[in-house]
DNA sequence: CAAATAGTGTCTATAAGACAGTATCGA
DNA sequence: TCGATACTGTCTTATAGACACTATTTG
């Protein structure tokens, strides 16, 4: 890619090349940000019967230094520089919460200035779905994992985006503009979720239907008729011939994933 | 937003930000390159007869300096440090095309090491959708506007795309990374003209369904049905009760975008 | 048996696809 | 009249919504 062609000071580019000082701009940073959702299938005992409640959570990272000391954030970190975004992305979240190899995808970029009191740091945000029982987390950098934790999210159709941890509602406790993150990863989410098969990075191997249109549910915030979901999925997945061992109640089919 | 808690070198979030120091990370530019798209409702006349042809068209500016000298990249620029990204892609616009106050929206960032000789360079790509009629073109940096070219589009659908400036075929011609910029930017388009009302920015104040339609099969790489894309588009247009002057067949009537 | 959840059948309402037909201009 | 494009009517097909119904388990 060797230009022979002189510019209007009678340079090649590789003379240009040459002389280029990139100190004559000004001074930015650019970091990944990823907001990580799962499902916690929490599976509670109540009078003799099993109960279980989908929770979707988005994990989030407690800083341990300035600036927002203390408060809750996505895990995130700085560009290298011989490093794509995309593996960026993978590697500051291995650092941050021993992740690997996920399923990511560009969500956004957020360049507000101020939104960092550092300096100008421009965020590449991230959206990435696990299946969290196949993952242990583990805060690499500091070798903790009491300062990971999975906040759970709620978000009906129509109305404002709510996160908990345990019984702290914790919106204005998120560092940074991460909250506008976690909203903006969840917006793409219930957009996608109609027309990808990107859902089936929540799920685990084997699931009911049942426990699909719950997770289409939470994320789409609405109710969805049965056999509407039904009909729809029918198509992305292969029954196994195993079923749940439920009790009180007709068991359920086991299902994976069919990819196209 | 000050945080008085103590760090684990004791510093409170002011201390710390006194002493911060920007140069310990790595040295990265971040741009701003905008796709803007137009159509070019050329009229000609043949046999006595009108025959109008749409093309879908994206805006090249020719580049006067190292690297790739002379060959055609999009508008962009490097992000200020006191403007938001979306500032910067509009100032960058004005400053390369006399563009002023038009439909943008971002699209995707590229960060690939090596896309730029220079140095590391993240581009934050937006998508601009311009009535072409309305503006007058010149860059207004070095007062020409011979450096400024609309390259005409053909995209079909399960087709490459290929791009072409009078009779010269020049994916291979573009700078940097760009021809994957404008591919991704026409993703973009063919998958929100369904279900957004973003098109109506390409459109002059009137237009014929005709003329809407052709402009929907350009982008969606397909043709369509005239009573099928009559009866979707109608709930978004109000007609004018004016007629265009055509010869040789009924008239069509007018039609505006109606906003919801 | 009842209670609970899994799963199906089917009618209806709505929208998409296809294509024939009518409308209105100039030559 | 014809040729051309604008526009409409309507039949057929596909899909979404609604809801009643059957199936299989435990107590």
């Amino acid at each position: 890619m060797s230009n022979p062609l002189h510019d209007q000071n009678g340079l090649t580019e590789k003379e240009f090349l040459q002389r280029y000082n990139p100190e004559t701009f000004d001074r930015l940073a650019v970091s990944v940000d990823t907001v990580v959702f799962s499902i916690d299938s929490r599976i509670q005992t109540q009078n003799y019967r099993k109960l279980d409640e989908q929770k979707l959570t988005v994990l989030l990272v407690k800083r341990n230094e300035h600036p927002y000391l203390g408060r809750w954030s996505l895990p995130g970190g700085f560009v290298g520089s011989q490093e794509t975004l995309d593996q960026a992305a993978q590697r500051v979240l291995h650092d941050k919460t021993g992740l690997d190899n996920v399923y990511i995808e560009q969500l956004y970029t957020f360049g507000h200035p101020g939104r960092d009191p550092r300096m100008r740091i421009i965020s590449v945000a991230y959206l990435a779905l696990i299946d969290r029982s196949q993952y242990r987390l583990m805060n690499v950098d500091t070798q903790k994992i009491t300062d990971l934790s999975w906040c759970e999210i709620d978000f009906p159709k129509n109305d404002p985006l709510r996160l908990r941890i345990g019984d702290e509602e914790l919106p204005s406790q998120i560092a940074f503009d991460h909250a506008t993150l976690i909203r903006e990863g969840l917006l793409r989410l219930r957009n996608k979720i109609d027309y990808t098969d990107i859902v089936f990075n929540l799920m685990p191997e084997q699931f009911t239907i049942t426990h699909l249109q719950q997770i289409f549910e939470i994320i789409g915030g609405e109710k969805l008729l049965a056999p509407v979901f039904r009909r729809k999925i029918a198509c992305k997945i292969t029954p196994t011939g195993e079923y749940t061992q439920e009790r009180g109640h007709r068991p359920s089919q086991l299902y994976v994933y069919r990819r196209p």
